[in-house]
DNA sequence: GTCTATAGACGGATAGAC
DNA sequence: GTCTATCCGTCTATAGAC
């Protein structure tokens, strides 16, 4: 594995950057060749080697220095729900404010690329490249960690494993939130208002209904102790 | 365009759809390659093209079985129920469960492929490819008119860009319910049960629950009374 | 750090024998 | 319908001049 350059020529390196971003979201990974991403960032072919050294390791940093930003703001939003509960576990919907809250954030955010990039993140999440998997989970492991520990103590009643489920549901839609209509195109033309304050709204609106729906009613394997008061 | 031979040699034609199905689902379309494809269905490299054309006549055709018999019978679901209120508007949770409870029966169809197929199908919705788009968007246009205008009928009071939005959250819930542990390793291990039928029940209830929410808050053109969706 | 040029592997597709 | 052999394009990555 080559050596990355992270402090030298910030100006071409934020520029592939930025240009892979936005074709690996028009044509994903594999569709999008080192010579598309070069073209656009009017940078030369063997740019992209100098400073990443390999198409992986450039993927991955696409994905770092966004996620970084991200989950900082995610476990701050948290904290600070946190502090305001003032040791009360805090409300599951606080929770779940702080965790989509910031994913629309960032996906409302058209002047810094994170519009682009959350839409990236989403189709990403059902990625099959293996390496790209490995490190996603990587870089979330610690606000996963977090936000379950609260919601674990924000609902102490409920198994777990529903809580866990539920929270993969609540992905799953805001994946395709953010996706809106460029993804599937099953309602093309349809989504009339993109406001992204209203998607805020229609989402969190459909989360916590889905998050407070009725327990299913599975035959429970009398599981010891799920009620942890914090 | 060459011509496809469709009667013709069903078992190497077959042979190759399963082989295609698999590895799409493993490692996605672009990651897979011809050869991949004709060694792991123990067929010649030149099958492929003499039975479908094109790569991507073959990977429509495996969507084309599949998707086909999935629709046809989510179609046979919503019209038994539309049979079964005799006249009345079908309650939103029958509709729901018509279009995504077909969805999962295919998901736990383990014994002819039909659990891979769905897997693949799950990311495909968001997938980049310009033609993928335009042919899944084909193939579901009958079903999304039939199912839309159930709702509609269903959900007089909600306004029709309301139930698109959240039918759109719904997909995405079900894609990532069905990708399971396997697309986001997020929660990996973490996951004991998987138990389809359970899956079943933990989705519905999430489903109706995002469903029955409170509308959003927007500054809506005066409707009146929309406190609940269901 | 940036460039040209190219190595070296693999991709989809086809020609033509059988 | 099935096979071998091959064309020709594109890919990632690197060597080496500047």
């Amino acid at each position: 594995m080559r050596e990355t350059h992270h402090r030298q020529a910030p100006e071409t390196r934020e520029r592939i950057l930025d240009a892979a971003e936005g074709l690996f979201m028009a044509h994903g990974f594999e569709a999008t060749s080192m010579r598309m991403i070069t073209s656009t960032a009017h940078v030369n072919l063997a740019a992209v080697n100098y400073h990443f050294g390999t198409k992986d390791a450039l993927i991955h940093e696409v994905f770092r220095r966004r996620l970084h930003d991200l989950n900082r703001r995610r476990l701050a939003a948290l904290s600070n729900a946190e502090l305001a509960a003032n040791g009360a576990p805090v409300k599951p919907s606080r929770i779940v404010e702080a965790f989509f809250g910031e994913s629309l954030k960032m996906a409302a955010d058209t002047e810094h690329g994170g519009a682009v990039f959350m839409r990236l993140l989403g189709r990403t999440y059902t990625e099959p490249n293996e390496f790209v998997r490995k490190f996603l989970a990587e870089e979330y492991s610690e606000v996963v960690e977090r936000f379950m520990g609260a919601l674990y103590r924000a609902l102490p009643d409920v198994p777990r494993e529903e809580i866990l489920w539920r929270f993969h549901f609540m992905m799953g839609a805001m994946s395709f939130a953010i996706a809106g209509t460029d993804a599937l195109q099953l309602f093309a033309g349809e989504f009339d208002d993109k406001d992204p304050a209203k998607l805020m709204e229609r989402l969190m609106s459909f989360l916590l209904g889905g998050l407070r729906g009725p327990l299913p009613n599975l035959q429970a394997p009398a599981r010891d102790d799920q009620r942890d008061a914090a």
